[in-house]
DNA sequence: CACTTAACGCACTAACTAGTTACTTCTTTA
DNA sequence: TAAAGAAGTAACTAGTTAGTGCGTTAAGTG
């Protein structure tokens, strides 16, 4: 019975190794559930404290408040999503596959990460004044944007794009498409009454950005 | 002085005439506001009661709970918009300037309306739970899909559209293009690095979205 | 091994928040 | 005009919530 309740014991007071960066990585990613789940406003510290399997404590020592933290997981959400896209390669591509392969991996981004789409929205609701702070995503932007540039350009010079369509109004249009559909799928599959979220769904919606595109800026 | 006082005390307690449907509309009217600026999490009810000038407990004797004077608000909304697009009369209008008509209106409505966003994208994170209690909604939504639909079918009768363009794909882009923009209006204005909101890119932005469409629709 | 540093955790608080109780005042109508 | 009901209010409650004070325990260092 002594040797039970000693067992049991041990493995109450867990035998926690002591790991600064596992115990932030492990806050983060709570953090990043509970924000997109429930926006900054409604996200609990204490709930994410939880799902870290951290204390509270922890949370204020490594990210000394609830906005740091959120601005934290809002960074981290658009280094990932630019360098994802930094590993396309799509100057290795012929423009027009180099066009299409951005917009489905566009589309295909959001859906495996439902959490950016979330992150981003509740950013807007306060207005980006977590990511005006941050020089480091708007640098990765600038790349971003001239790589769709440079697409365009060598699309228009070979003759297979029509010349003057500006870059930035193109990213955000291959953004939206994507976008709307996703954060709007819940009162989208209301209003069509279509549940968009059905696999073939899902594919012929995929299909269709790339229609409406390559439509945009084909000569 | 006794007049004055008189006085001051008749306007602190003011002659407030009783008139419940002009409260209820008072307290509507800012629910939308508070609801639009911070979510349904981050609303404040006392904050709805003060902007409405009446009491919290007329909140809840004419709407019940915090969640039902959402589900009011946000139906309100939809209401607003199906009604407008009716009056827009786009039966009586050439096929593709019924289109552009649409995305024309589609886009000033957005613009005038930056509420109706906010409150849809409150809702999608809340799962469409209070719209989908709401069949004036549904029946709405329905003739509004038919509408698009007839202006399709009467564009490829006459040749200028391509047949078989789905309508539901069609709205979700009509309303994709301009919703995204604006929704991300502050975080886009940084990853862009332009006053996305400078009244030559709000112009711009219109041409460039009726433009997409008809690339898309056209034959 | 002693000692310092940093990770970790408990328990608290001050402020806030949705919703309510119990009341007063105005308006309508029998 | 008296009674009844509806409009309106102030003050309260019970539960939450972001953030902290302070003590404990593990790990690296001389």
């Amino acid at each position: 019975m002594s040797i039970t309740n000693e067992e049991a014991e041990k493995s109450a007071r867990k035998p926690r190794i002591r790991d600064a960066e596992a115990t932030k990585a492990r806050i983060l990613d709570a953090a990043k559930k509970e924000f997109a789940k429930n926006g900054l406003g409604g996200a609990r510290v204490d709930v994410i404290a939880e799902k870290a399997n951290a204390n509270k404590r922890m949370i204020y020592h490594y990210f000394e408040s609830k906005e740091r933290l959120f601005q934290t997981v809002l960074e981290d959400a658009y280094i990932d999503i630019r360098t994802a896209e930094q590993k396309l390669k799509l100057d290795d591509l012929e423009p027009k596959a180099a066009l299409a392969k951005l917009v489905q991996f566009t589309w295909e981004y959001y859906l495996k990460n439902p959490e950016f789409i979330t992150l981003v929205n509740s950013e807007n609701l306060h207005r980006a004044k977590h990511l005006k702070k941050s020089e480091v995503i708007k640098a990765a932007s600038r790349k971003f944007v001239n790589m769709v540039g440079d697409i365009l350009d060598r699309g228009a010079a070979q003759g297979v794009f029509r010349p003057g369509v500006d870059p930035v109004q193109l990213n955000i249009t291959i953004a939206a498409i994507g976008y709307y559909y996703l954060t709007n799928r819940f009162t989208g599959s209301i209003i069509f009454e279509r549940d968009l979220m059905a696999k073939e769904a899902i594919d012929e919606r995929l299909q269709f950005n790339v229609d409406t595109i390559m439509r945009l800026v084909c000569a």
